[in-house]
DNA sequence: CATGAATGAGTATTCATTCAT
DNA sequence: CATGAATGAATACTCATTCAT
């Protein structure tokens, strides 16, 4: 029972929210700025509770360690991402899956589009913390996913071919998270969307397509 | 009694390079092996002589810390990978880009089917270590084998189309990469390699020929 | 307000500044007391730390390393020694060059009377760190606390003879250090101060009188 | 039994007393060298040996450690400069005291002249190294000479006032010392050894002319 | 809830020294 | 006699974490 996250159900605190989001927040960012400057391993503690602005105290209060702000930090990304997703698939659900993977990506970069750089410093994290756990769970999420893209559309050829739509949805989660990471860490925050968009396009398209007869 | 000088009565000393190259090794197998069992955070430089059976003071003859040793492991596996793939162009040059493109695909295959295990950690290993410059690098090393692979088919439909062959090589590299690797780390030294041919083989292909009258 | 736990006679905490004052003075006699014990070399920042009564993290809140604390305590030991001087001369100007000199003299074995050891310590502390620049400096202040004692006796014979009053103050001052500093090096904390006064006096005396014409 | 110094009575060599000669004399020269260009205590054995193109282990042939070294360096200096002032002594021996005193100045400013670099390091090496016994020993050694001095003049008043002859020798030990050391020290290799003359001959002369009625 | 002085466990790293050749 | 790879004892130093205020 961390003292970090027990604030969400402690009745002993009246958390004044506004205070206490904004302390986390100001420490969530300082970390996410110390880690474009000077990478993960090279951060402190008390430099993040300096940046923030707050005692290094502090920082105990909201999170256990370095390692967990950085979880807290990759969930929350993670987490808006794939809720956008879903959300474009939702929104094209029963239409060609061309159109929806069309979607997916259009969704995918306009959340990348606001704030490359903290993509950018959001990807170097996850390569550089992920565990393999770690690493396969957030993986086999996004592949959940894809698997919904796939079954939006209902073009399936037949039942039970389960198996081949995990598959097939893997790779597709691969290439785009490959393809995106990669735009965003090596670019230093200036990445080229358009090009992305069209390699996106032409590696999925090109892959579904030619895989028609299966999914 | 040291376990370094044990050695009996029987080859008492190796000439320099030998000798040199012997510890050197020895450190870089201790490593590894230490990686996989417990990930690199946990490494202790004592535990890796201790391993590999040196004196704590050999370590540092050899390399600069912890994370040099890293680097030289990651680099020299890289290389090979990147050789091997050379060789298999060089093999298959002239020949339909399918056949190449299979031919590079069972190539590494080939090379990871030896020590997934290895694999799985070096993989893993690149994640956490690289920096965004490190990491640009040794993708553009990839990328310029691609860029190998593609010319070495007399398939490109027009010349001075260099710009759309790298882009092309990216989409490929980002898509061989991402696949290997996240089979590698998601799989914990039982990578189904088999799937992972069919996997690499949909995509590439199914992306390539998509692409064709691009390249 | 916590008087719960005041008892009465506990002086519990004393305000910041006082506590770190005690924690680097602590730091500072201890420091001090091993050095008169087993020699600077020999002193380890664990033995300092443990000596003081702090935690070995305390030591590198208060100083970067053990020449920095050395350093510290000879800045202040020798400060100590110039203020005091100082005062002499202050206390005297207008008198003949002779009594000044007396009173500079007598000034400084009052000083050294009180601790012999720990300046016998301070003498070898100086003789085994300053590097020629910090050796430099420190003598350079004390020679300008000659030409204050040459300039408070208004014997000068000429003026602009600046440089010549900067020389016979480089030589009083060599002189004095020279002879108090060996008295307190070689004598293991008994020095015999009552020769010392009178070696002083007959050198400095003698030098003087011989230099009459000049200063 | 060192191994270092054997050499003179060991029978067990046939040192080719050239080479080995050579060897130690580079060894000294090197470590002088690096003295005065970075300080004692920074100084590594392997640095030595480097600068002196000799093998590392070639070092422990002749010194124990890096402190044997420096004592042999001080040694051979200090005993040059003690024969040389002997030396002087003897050569105006019965002459007037002002006459041998200038005899001696003399001499060991000849003796710097010659390297005031190396003095500058000789003295500094001083400093940091000697123990309150070796200063001692060595001090000791040169206010004997100096009671030499004094007796070499018959002009000692009366008989029985070893204690006197004594003390006033310390003092004009101290004088000189620190005044020459002082000016090595602290110009850099460019002592003015008119200026240093002038010094030594108005601080011993007039200590020595008020302390006429007891020397 | 905020703070930051105090703490010490845990490691990296250096460098003198040895000894087989 | 010369060499330098191998060694590990000895320490410095960092930095996460606690807790009294």
């Amino acid at each position: 029972m961390t003292a970090a996250r027990a604030s969400a159900a402690a009745p002993r605190r009246k958390p004044r929210q506004s205070r206490a989001r904004h302390t986390s927040q100001a420490l969530q960012e300082a970390f996410v700025r110390l880690l474009v400057e000077k990478g993960y391993a090279a951060i402190t503690i008390r430099e993040i509770a300096a940046v923030a602005g707050t005692g290094l105290g502090s920082f105990y209060e909201y999170f256990e360690n370095k390692e967990d702000l950085a979880r807290v930090c990759l969930h929350l990304r993670s987490k808006a991402l794939l809720l956008d997703m879903r959300a474009a698939v939702a929104a094209h659900a029963g239409r060609p899956l061309r159109e929806i993977v069309d979607a997916v990506i259009d969704a995918q970069l306009e959340v990348h589009r606001a704030q490359p750089l903290a993509w950018g410093a959001h990807y170097l994290l996850e390569r550089h913390l992920s565990s393999p756990e770690a690493y396969r769970k957030m993986y086999d999420r996004f592949v959940g996913e894809w698997v919904g893209v796939l079954e939006a559309a209902n073009e399936l050829a037949a039942d039970g071919q389960k198996k081949d739509v995990k598959e097939v949805a893997r790779v597709c989660q691969t290439i785009i998270y490959g393809l995106v990471a990669h735009t965003h860490i090596g670019t230093g925050g200036r990445p080229d969307l358009q090009a992305l968009s069209r390699q996106l396009r032409g590696a999925l398209h090109g892959y579904l397509a030619s895989t028609a007869g299966v999914a």
